[in-house]
DNA sequence: GGGGGTTCTTTTCTGCTGTCAATAAAAGAA
DNA sequence: TTCTTTTATTGACAGCAGAAAAGAACCCCC
């Protein structure tokens, strides 16, 4: 673990207060009664709790005059103040950083990204540091200060010590990035992994909410999955976890450049994409969104390839859920443009390789933004903001 | 949740003190001091609850003259007293029970089996309340109480009901084992899944020790896998989890039951490998048994066939590894007599298919011996009786 | 308009758990 | 014998959460 900056501290000292906050976090205004409940805990506890947290501002009372029960009492909601504090989130790829400002609540407020011309480190921290000063400036305008900086970066990432362990497509390896961006900017870092700080984004502010076992499949550019088990995102023992793109689904499948052959990255994402349509079609598409128009003008070969990948798809949802049998599968990612191309095939794999009540795990796509990564890495600000390590 | 039978009661009533008992169960004899530092409390608290586990019975001071420090006060491990309480573990298969008698620290001090003529639920009740009376009976030798029965059955089961939802095999639905298992024995009954309940065995007792991720891959009749995430067996939304037996990691593969093709279990489960020896070598095996015969014995066909099957393990292996990042996979059972045919297959299979440092995971054969999975049901009773659940 | 009913919230008190810091214990070393 | 070193125990203490009861705010009905 790192030592953390001072900044200002949040005031959950204890377990179940932070516990509190979140459940008031995730679940929108509730009683304290209904928070207590979700808790476990009892109606003082919570009220106890509360206090201090509405007297330092970021929960507050919130009167809903309208669906109010005829009967006893009134009840008291309290919500997140969302305003109360802002956040910085910033997405690392290999061409660009995108960055937003968020409130407590991971509501984006601004958005912004910049090009990036070397992948180096020291280069991109610069950018980085620019671009945060450019949101930090926007920040002011709100007249509240920003709390954390979340950064997201693909990779072997280790969120505790906040060091980038290996990141191919920046060609990085053991890089002390919070270290070094808590240098350049002032604010506290927290840096982790980017499929699992958007994995962490929906378990608190999207379609993962109130469920324990999870997964979120992204498709684009590269295959991803986070995965949510006992409530707590998976890392895996050596840092890596929720390689969906490397599973191998067919040993005569196309050749992955992780050497194994049948990945499903090397059959649904996009590079692979573009270049089973090229050989499909004998036309040279330059990039996905060429492959993209093709098969949405019609062309059956470009068509057949979308069909595939969705197939490819569907079935290593389905391995996912034969083994950890998660209740809810998220399937998000910019590949979702072709959502109606393959959105079928994906449902169909999915039913065929599912086994048993597996089956009924349920299948949602959501055609995030492309900010919602950098969202997801505010939103890993956030959760070090709440539970400021004091236990 | 069921009520629990009165019986005798564990003394540790808070969490801390169940947690100070497992440690010490798991590894063995262990100074204060050391028990301390390790389930994370102060050195006062775990003098404090350890006390009334020595007055009860359950820890004894294990004085070790031999490796002691020449320096300082000596140290006075505890250990548990594995002939405090007995326990008794039954695994239901679709043509005989097993059944153990193992002490607290789950070592088995009597085995049995009976085969079973008819599948139905009355029938294997009786069976099984006859097999619990001989082991009760050889107890009583003992001079010790029988705490608990825990009952492994494969397919869909919920633990904390007690119900076994649908098991395949022996063609249940929805039956209410505990409660009836407690109706005919008198004891406090836990029924789990086998595949769990031989991972909790491991996890506890086993190569899983200390480990908070890893997975148990069974091989024989079916292909299986228990999952350990975040330190806690992994069940599924939705009852279903592990079913490793079912990635399908080749479409032109033998058709499965399930109704896919490529499945793992319809290339390296035995009735696969024996159909497959059948179509390789023209010789009408008929069980398992001969075709591993006809493989020691050197037959090329045989051989391959072996070797295809390894290949297939190791692939589902390195499936799992790339999803959740184990720190060890432990590869178990009876399909192990013939591990010499594929151990090398398996290995290179999964260096293949394992992504970046996932391929470090410690891949781990343990040839159990076929009453391991009576002794996992055990272990799952000795779980339930060490947290009684008045927390 | 005053009581009764209902539900949510707060208060006070109490019990309990685990930590802290000091102390005792059990050796070998000087 | 006295000191040092390490382990174990004790008793005081703080803090958290639960129970129970009171308070608060509303409705409805007589």
């Amino acid at each position: 673990m790192r030592s953390i900056l001072p900044g200002e501290a949040f005031p959950a000292h204890t377990p179940a207060a932070s516990q509190i906050f979140t459940t008031v976090l995730c679940h929108g205004p509730l009683t304290r009664t209904e928070v207590a409940k979700r808790a476990g805990l009892s109606a003082a506890a919570v009220t106890k709790a509360v206090r201090p947290l509405i007297e330092a501002g970021y929960l507050v009372e919130d009167v809903d005059e309208e669906a109010r029960p005829s009967l006893g009492r009134p009840a008291n909601p309290v919500r997140v103040d969302g305003g109360r504090a802002l956040f910085i989130g910033l997405k690392i790829t290999g061409d660009e950083i995108i960055g937003v400002l968020t409130d407590l609540c991971c509501r984006i407020r601004t958005s912004r990204h910049v090009p990036l011309a070397a992948p180096g480190p020291r280069a991109v921290l610069e950018s980085a540091a620019a671009l945060v000063h450019e949101l930090l400036a926007e920040a002011d305008g709100f007249g509240v200060p920003v709390s954390g900086l979340g950064i997201a970066v693909s990779g072997d990432v280790d969120r505790a010590g906040g060091v980038v362990r290996y990141s191919p497509f920046l060609d990085w390896r053991d890089i002390p990035l919070a270290e070094l961006a808590e240098m350049t900017t002032g604010l506290p870092v927290t840096v982790d992994n980017d499929v699992r700080a958007l994995t962490v984004a929906e378990q608190w502010f999207g379609a993962g909410v109130g469920l324990s076992d999870f997964a979120v499949v992204t498709v684009g550019a590269g295959i991803g999955c986070g995965l949510v088990v006992h409530g707590r995102v998976v890392s895996g023992a050596y840092g890596v976890a929720g390689e969906i793109g490397h599973l191998s689904i067919d040993p005569a499948g196309p050749p992955c450049h992780c050497g194994n052959r049948g990945c499903v990255e090397a059959i649904a994402a996009d590079p692979a994409i573009v270049r089973a349509v090229r050989e499909a079609t004998g036309i040279p598409v330059a990039d996905a969104a060429e492959a993209l128009r093709l098969a949405h003008g019609g062309d059956p070969g470009a068509r057949e390839v979308y069909a595939r990948a969705g197939a490819a798809i569907g079935r290593a949802i389905g391995s996912v859920a034969n083994l950890f049998g998660p209740e809810r599968v998220i399937i998000s990612g910019e590949g979702l443009v072709a959502h109606d191309l393959f959105a079928d095939q994906i449902l169909e794999a999915f039913a065929a390789s599912a086994f048993g009540t597996a089956g009924q795990c349920d299948l949602r796509t959501r055609p995030l933004p492309f900010e919602e990564w950098a969202r997801g890495a505010a939103a890993t600000a956030i959760q070090s903001f709440i539970r400021s390590d004091t236990y």
